[in-house]
Parts: structure tokens; C-alpha cells; sequence
RNA sequence: CGGGAAGUGGCGCAGCUUGGUUAGCGCGCAGCGUUCGGGACGCUGAGGUCGCGGGUUCGAAUCCCGCCUUCCCGACCA
């Protein structure tokens, strides 16, 4: 039997193979205006269970939770040179309100260094006060000329936190704990995304910061990803807004800062890491439904036995949907379940059910086996652990495979026609990002040998990892 | 923002070159029946100011102008 293609097939057209998977999924749908983007309700529970396992983690790390305003006053924007520079060309400028105009125009936060850099100078006198550790759930605009749903759009959802601490080391760590306990650990064991942790080059670098770190990861079609970013901005916002405290010694001195982040974006990242030509597929420790029971017929008591399945599943801990619509076709419930990715699906029909068994099928590799009906939950548990670290492995080979060691510039262009290309930091150089920006390549991030994330950006030996980007 | 392509029921498309009266097709949707272990089938039916605005014309989905939106390729960003 031979299955009609869904979507369109991702090796033959991947920006279309991603676009059918986000309709046909049920993602999203585009927003009426231009870059907006309506997230559906299963793409939604996608992104709450993003945001219960890094909130989580976030708060592990000694952040709390506040929530500053959308509008921000034009000028703040202003106060810090690089960062209005760097945010001017996407801002939405609010110029009216109430009926007429404002005195001062209002943007619509890009980002929100600047607000909650103002309160930061209010809050903090002393050292007593901090680290002063600051996370915010919000929506951000950024007005986008190529819109590409999750990826681009000109709003999005994202967490930003925000740090103030009394010595650049300090921040320095925190921003760097940031990456390595939060973003790197929910990325590799919630979203089974294998990211290359690095530093960006300057030329990469968040506008306002003095360092940038990134989570990069490598999407089907061999483009990179940037999944998150934590920054050291240094004393910059400091100076700007002026957020001094007094030292033990009882003198004066201006913070040092992080900022980080990530978006919405991520589950544009899932859908193309993992994606395959049947649609989405979940790593089980994020999916909003892990395994979904489908009750093939209402017959000889399989209605029953299904929901006593999805019972008892919930019952070991387990997120269980029930699919009891005998009235759909088999096949076409089927292809739903593959579409939305959810990992392992349960089918109870008649004619197992007489053999005490039910069928497990996983989305990940696509096998289906027999199993006893009172070994069931178990055997949900071991395929959901190892759909888990057989999608992270798969994406790691992938990315493996896909990338290619070289020597210079024009072998890394080469190298990332198809993957990642990965060379001396010190045989490219600013000259060879400059000539690799021109044809659309760039630095995703430098390294040490073995994949840590340097000190400095003037280490010796450095790799840089370049690639097309998204 | 530059360069290309396209907007016709929910989705995918035909019709447009050579204006002409009831705008078609497939999928989906609703009802009924037969089916039912991988997108079932039959019958009946609902659903469209042809992206928006202006113009030409006796008459515009079709020709002209403007705008909006979407997709692809480039420059900028989570």
C-alpha cells in the first residue's frame, strides 16, 4: 500500500514542505496584518510546555518572574548609542493616542534593556541589592521585511531576563550559566536538539552588548538556527541609565549586565530539525500529547479497554489523548496524528484486543509492534525514553554528517552550500566573515577545539562555525 | 527595501491571451446510505461582492492604473 504524499516532499522544495507542515499541522495561520502571525491552539500548547520546562530552569538559576510595559518612550531607545542604531530600522512607532497626537512617540518594545533598565537605576543603591535577577514572559516587535512564519514574524513571544551584578566576572558567569544550565540542557533534553554553543564575532553581536553567546542548531535542509542568546552588555546600559551602587568600600559604580533570550522562534526550529516528509515529530519530553490512543472500532469492548488505556496512562504520569472518532476513517486519523507528531500512538481494535494486545506505533522511526495489553503503560514509557534519545541522535548524525572541516574561505562557502562548514578561527578572520556576509554566509559562532564556549574572543586556536542562517 | 511569481468558495487550481448573460473542477464541509485495521464509496446539498479601490466599456474574473497581501531570491534581525 502506497501512501499519498501530505505534504509536499521536504527533500524537493523544503520552504514549502515547512509552510504544509505549519497548515497542515495546525500551527499557525497568518496574521492580517503583514509579519503577524495567529498561533493555533496545538502550536500553543507546544510553546506552554517550552515555556513550563525553561521558566522552570530559569528560576533554578535564581531569576524571578516581572512584567514590564509594552510602550517605552522614544527616547530611551536613544540613551544607549549602539542599541538604537542597531533597533531603529525595525521599530513600530506609536505616534498617536487617545485621539491625537503624542508629544512624544512611544515604541512598541523591540526588546526591553531600556525599560527595565530605568527601574533597574531606581532599584539598586547598594550592594545588598544584588545580583538583581530578572526574567519577563512578552510579546516584542520587530518590524519584518521577509516574515516567515515562527522564524520571522514582526511580533513574537519570547522570555528576555535581565541582570544587574557588582563585577564583570560575575555577570560574565551568569551570562555564560545562562547558556550552559538553561538554554543548552532544555535544547538537548527537552527539545532533542544537539546546539553548538559558541561566541558570536563581532560582527554578529547583539546591538548594545560587549559579548554575545548563542545556541546554533542545524535545521534539515543544512541552514543554521539561532536558538538563543545570552549577552554580557558590560557597562553600557549602566552608563546609559545610569544604575550605580555603592561597594562595600562605600563608593560608587555602575552595574555590569546580562540580557538573553528566546523566542517562538524554537518551534520553527523543531519543525525543521525534526520534520520528516509526514509531518512534525515531537520529542516526547516536550509534546503536549505524548501518546495518543486510538480506538480503531467500538467493538467487543475495545471503546472501553482504550479509555481504560488513556486512564491509566494519565495515571503513571503520562500525557494521554484518547482518539475515539470510529466515525473518521482509520487512515485519516492516522495521518493527523503523524502531521502533529506526537510520538507514540496506541491503536485498540477488535481484533488485537482478542489476542490481549494493542499496537504500538512510533512516530520517530515509524515502527509498529504488538504489545500485551497489561504491559502496555510500560512499553509506552521505554519507546517514549528512547524516542527521546533516538531523535537527538538522529539530529546529531545529521548535523555530523553535514559538516565539513576546511581550510579557508572559499572552501567554508563551499562546505555551507549543504551543512556547516567548520574552520580556524584565525584563517578566516574578519576579512574572510566580510567576503563569506556577501554571499549570504555568515560566522553562527566561535568555539574551542572541543566545543566549549571561550573565555575570550582572542583565544588561540579558535573554530569558527559558518553557515546559510535562518 | 531591491529583483521575480502569484492572489478566483476552507485548501489546491482552471477560466483571462481573443471582455458577452447561470464562474467551473478536485479536495474539504453538511445530510442520508453503504463501508470501516493506513487519507473509503454513492447520492443529495451548502458555500464565491473572482484581493481592495478606481478607470475603459452597452457589458469586466478577463483590458488599464493605483494599493494591499502571499511565496521565492538577495540586503537586516530572536
Amino acid at each position: 500500500m502506497v501512501r499519498a504524499a501530505v505534504l509536499t516532499p521536504r527533500g524537493q522544495d523544503f520552504p514549502r514542505w515547512y509552510q504544509d507542515v505549519v497548515a497542515k499541522a495546525e500551527l499557525a495561520d497568518n496574521g492580517p496584518v503583514r509579519g503577524t502571525m495567529v498561533i493555533r491552539p496545538y502550536a500553543y500548547a507546544i510553546w506552554e510546555r517550552m515555556q513550563a520546562e525553561l521558566d522552570r530552569r530559569i528560576k533554578a538559576a535564581g531569576a524571578q518572574n516581572a512584567y514590564f510595559p509594552l510602550f517605552i518612550p522614544e527616547s530611551f531607545l536613544r540613551r544607549e548609542a549602539e542599541h538604537v542604531e542597531g533597533f531603529s530600522p525595525e521599530l513600530a512607532v506609536v505616534t498617536h493616542g487617545g485621539g491625537k497626537e503624542l508629544e512624544e512617540p512611544v515604541v512598541v518594545r523591540p526588546t526591553s534593556e531600556t525599560v527595565i533598565n530605568s527601574y533597574f537605576a531606581k532599584w539598586i543603591q547598594s550592594h545588598r541589592d544584588l545580583p538583581l535577577l530578572v526574567n519577563q514572559w512578552a510579546n516584542v516587535v520587530r518590524w519584518e521585511l521577509r516574515p516567515r512564519l515562527f522564524l520571522r514574524t514582526s511580533e513574537f513571544l519570547w522570555q528576555e531576563g535581565h541582570t544587574a551584578h557588582a563585577s564583570r566576572a560575575e555577570a560574565r558567569d551568569y551570562a555564560r550559566r545562562i547558556l550552559n544550565e538553561v538554554y543548552e540542557p532544555f535544547m538537548v533534553e527537552v527539545l532533542a536538539l544537539p546546539v553548538l554553543t559558541g561566541r558570536k564575532t563581532a560582527r554578529e553581536r547583539f546591538a548594545g552588548a560587549v559579548n554575545t553567546l548563542t545556541c546554533e542548531a542545524m535545521m534539515g535542509d543544512g541552514k543554521a538556527l539561532q536558538m538563543g542568546t545570552s549577552h554580557e552588555l558590560g557597562q553600557n546600559f549602566a552608563r546609559a541609565f545610569d544604575i550605580t551602587f555603592s561597594d562595600e568600600t562605600g563608593s560608587q559604580k555602575h552595574v555590569w549586565q546580562t540580557s538573553w533570550g528566546v523566542s517562538t522562534r524554537m518551534v520553527g526550529g523543531l519543525i525543521m530539525a525534526h520534520g520528516d516528509d509526514a509531518g512534525l515529530r515531537l520529542p516526547p519530553a516536550l509534546a503536549p500529547i505524548q501518546v495518543v490512543v486510538v480506538l480503531v472500532r467500538a467493538e467487543d469492548g475495545a471503546a472501553e479497554a482504550a479509555a481504560a488505556l488513556r486512564a491509566e496512562l494519565e495515571a503513571a504520569g503520562t500525557r494521554a489523548a484518547l482518539d475515539d472518532r470510529v466515525d473518521m476513517g482509520f487512515g485519516r486519523r492516522s495521518v493527523e496524528w503523524e502531521l502533529k507528531g506526537v510520538p507514540v500512538r496506541l491503536e485498540v481494535g477488535p481484533r488485537e484486543l482478542a489476542a490481549g494486545q494493542v499496537t504500538l506505533v512510533r512516530r520517530d522511526d515509524g515502527t509498529k509492534d504488538p504489545v500485551v495489553v497489561t504491559e502496555a503503560v510500560r512499553r509506552v514509557g521505554v519507546a517514549l525514553d528512547d524516542a527521546q534519545g533516538s531523535l537527538l541522535e538522529g539530529a546529531r548524525a545529521r548535523r555530523e554528517a553535514a559538516t565539513t572541516d576546511v581550510g579557508d574561505a572559499d572552501q567554508a562557502l563551499e562546505a555551507a552550500t549543504g551543512g556547516f562548514g567548520r574552520l580556524a578561527w584565525a584563517a578566516l578572520g574578519e576579512e574572510g566573515e566580510d567576503r563569506l556576509a556577501a554571499k549570504g554566509v555568515t560566522v553562527r559562532c566561535l568555539h574551542r577545539r572541543d566545543g566549549t564556549v571561550p573565555e575570550t574572543g582572542d583565544e588561540p586556536e579558535l573554530v569558527a562555525v559558518v553557515a546559510r542562517a535562518y
